[in-house]
DNA sequence: CAAATTGATGTTAGCGCTATTAAAAAGTCC
DNA sequence: GGACTTTTTAATAGCGCTAACATCAATTTG
């Protein structure tokens, strides 16, 4: 019967589906709810100076009064096209990508931006082909989410097209494109402290995959605090490649040596799970015998036991950030020439678990 | 100097910007390349039944040549709100989640709907507000995956407001709302029918959260496989919650028995995870000494080591069938009265990996 | 004090698409 | 064969919003 509404009741049913159709209100409600007109409501809520701040007010008021919430669509298509930004994402650790995704979903809706993912393969024919449906499909603006990040030729395809670039979670500063990021190199020092501060001097490490610049810069964090250690401290590096097995491999290696390390430093959260199954499959105590430490506070920190001490990596808010910056700039690009790249530093956090303790006494 | 070309050609710039403005090619350009009337290319883009198939070949001919794409804004607004679809998420497993939402986001590009990602964490009061902010926003339907789609007053609240539901993931169909899920108890029979040709006829079962009815189901499938068995199999139920520690700690449990089983199959990748972990510490070798099987091949099943044998859930393609589903239904509803809910059921398939293997020799 | 300059708002015209209605072409019947 | 359906196509009016321009006061200035 409900639907039967559709048709007959257009009074009746109507009303809740007039109410229904968009929810429900629209900028021309608020507008005559403030007493203004419909673009004075338009500005406020694009934050556009020139408004009177009493106008401003009763315009908020009435918004809030209402439940107004700006319509992405219309809004979109009004502005033809700007705030269409693409997404491209390969394969990333599973808790990364999530994370990701729905910081950027989120940013995207309370900017009114429209979001468009695009997928793509590690090779490098898959990455250029994904740009190019993104430069053809109009974007204002790309985002480029870690391994992307590092490639040289999608930037400049973008660039080429005027397309924005932004690129998230790389090591440091590109010269080419706006960055959102996080300081891997303080913040992998600040793990390292907090190990030698439990006083572990002989710390093993866990390199990243070397195509990503921040694992470089996690180990550099991590060998400038090791030589600034009093007294000093003795340090063991492994190569790893940011997969669980590369980690459980590494670790492997770094306790069958004469001299095991009492912790283990690894560079992400996946290997460092994996360094806490070679622990165990030797019958150590985590963090009795050997203190383990992530990278990322990914969902696996906590999915393992015991719980990984990790550094938090504000991936949603890092893509938010990223589409808020992508946003902002596609749309000054237009006025002027902005050339000098953007670099965003977001802020980054120790976060202490269960997986590292006190140095072991040397008995 | 690339980069200056932008302002420079203001003129020249312009022309290439009224082009790329929003991909391109409008279904105007489409029309008149083939020959006829704008409507008439919006009717074949929508399948809407009364063109002509010559008519219909001609526009798909020239869709193709100008490499049209439908504007999924304009869509949206044109449409008048249908096609606006809602997608309550909390907090899955991290591998679930982000290939749920990639799935979703890919069906949402084809079929033109604009998703719309509404967040609550455990607590009944949040998801009751999301359920509200979906409704209030003027959704046309609403996806509900793993958890959300058992929670009765969050489904009764949609109906309540004419909005299409979909449950997703649910252990059987429901009676109430529409269904997306894949058929647990066969997937878990499949399994357990996979360990009992490799031999084993003590197996440990690691039961998933009680709230969910797909771990019924995959319980059921797990008991009604081992009464089967010929020679008579013997079986071991351990609590769980779906968490890789309560599978470490059931493992445990499993393992310190007086007569520990020769495999453990555990209801989710996660705690097969937590399972490998445990059977590690006790030195155990994987497949050799013990066997252990996960399901619903997350990225973690193959982060770890032994790889899992596990049970492929199509998590995208399920994202992908639910929102065709709710988009096909939110229309549909508007004609006539549909009533009898849809259950849809997608193939799951057996991934056969490295951590099962023969039962070990009884010496 | 009239004219030029701001500052704060209102008006108008679409963005690309879909419903709806009107019109035209093609059958159908007696 | 002309009035009457039945297909098929064309034309028009928005969906909710924003850019660009127009307006109208409140200033400022020569």
């Amino acid at each position: 019967m409900v639907s039967l509404s559709k048709k007959t009741t257009r009074r009746g049913g109507r009303v809740s589906r007039s109410k229904k159709r968009t929810g429900g209100v629209t900028m021309d409600h608020v507008a005559r709810e403030a007493g203004v007109s419909l673009m004075t409501v338009s500005r406020v809520m694009n934050n556009v100076p020139g408004v009177k701040a009493s106008t401003r007010d009763s315009v908020m008021r009435a918004v809030k009064a209402l439940g107004y919430s700006p319509n992405a669509a219309a809004r979109s298509l009004a502005r033809n096209g700007a705030g269409r930004i693409g997404l491209l994402y390969s394969n990333p650790s599973a808790g990364y990508l999530s994370q990701f995704l729905v910081g950027a979903l989120d940013g995207a809706q309370t900017s009114g931006a429209l979001l468009v993912i695009e997928k793509c393969d590690a090779s490098l024919e898959s990455e250029a082909a994904a740009i190019g449906r993104l430069i053809a499909g109009g974007m204002a603006g790309v985002i480029l989410p870690a391994p992307h990040a590092e490639s040289d030729s999608a930037i400049a395809a973008l660039r080429e097209a005027g397309v924005v670039a932004i690129a998230v979670g790389t090591g440091h500063a590109r010269p080419d494109a706006h960055g959102v990021r996080m300081d891997d190199f303080a913040a992998a020092a600040e793990m390292t402290r907090h190990l030698i501060e439990l006083g572990h001097r002989r710390i093993g490490f866990i390199k990243g995959a070397v195509n990503q610049t921040a694992s470089v810069e996690r180990l550099l964090g991590f060998e400038t605090e090791i030589r600034r250690a009093d007294p000093p401290a003795d340090c063991l590096v492994e190569p790893g490649d940011f997969t669980y097995r590369s980690g459980f491999e590494a670790a492997e290696r770094l306790l069958s040596s004469d001299h095991p390390p009492t912790a283990i430093f690894a560079s992400n959260d996946d290997m460092a799970a994996g360094a806490l199954a070679a622990a165990h499959r030797r019958g150590l105590d985590v963090p009795g015998d050997l203190s383990v430490a992530g990278f990322d506070d990914t969902p696996l920190a906590t999915a393992v036991w015991p719980e990984l001490t990790t550094i938090r990596q504000p991936v949603a808010r890092m893509a938010e950030a990223a589409l808020r910056l992508v946003l902002q700039e596609s749309r000054d690009q237009s006025r002027r020439d902005s050339r000098a790249p953007i670099d965003q530093l977001l802020p980054h956090q120790l976060i202490v678990r269960a997986s590292t303790g006190q140095v072991p006494d040397k008995s």
